[in-house]
DNA sequence: AGCGTGACGTATA
DNA sequence: TTATACGCCACGC
């Protein structure tokens, strides 16, 4: 448990497959929601870890903001849509029917 | 101990 | 409506 990093890496593994979150929903229910780029920033040290599909998350806005950290190529996207997320130019297709509100199926008193 | 940085978010022009 | 500016807060140097 270093800090910040790890929580944001648990509540990212908690995000089942075929769902999206945003950076800004991890912050707030781990307490700290004016940390939206904290999580992003957490989500970089994440990449090369498994069980951490830093891949699940964008921002508000369904935008693969990250994408260009993922190896730099099109593995995010391909990856979403491997799971069943609709991406098109960038940006997660039906953004509020894919995601996934940490706070709405985990328990805030864990974290 | 301090400064710069950043996968965001919200406010303002 | 789109574009630009600022704030945030933890991490690395």
């Amino acid at each position: 448990m270093s800090d910040f990093f790890d929580r944001v890496h648990e509540v990212c593994r908690q995000i089942p497959a075929g769902r999206v979150s945003s950076y800004g929903a991890i912050a707030k229910f781990l307490g700290a929601a004016r940390s939206a780029r904290m999580v992003g920033y957490a989500m970089n040290a994440s990449i090369g870890k498994e069980g951490v599909p830093a891949h699940r998350v964008v921002n508000r806005l369904g935008m693969l903001s990250g994408k260009h950290y993922f190896g730099g190529s099109t593995l995010m996207q391909e990856l979403l849509e491997n799971e069943g997320v609709p991406v098109a130019n960038d940006q997660v297709q039906n953004f509020e029917t894919y995601f996934w509100n940490p706070a709405d199926h985990l328990d805030p008193e864990k974290y």
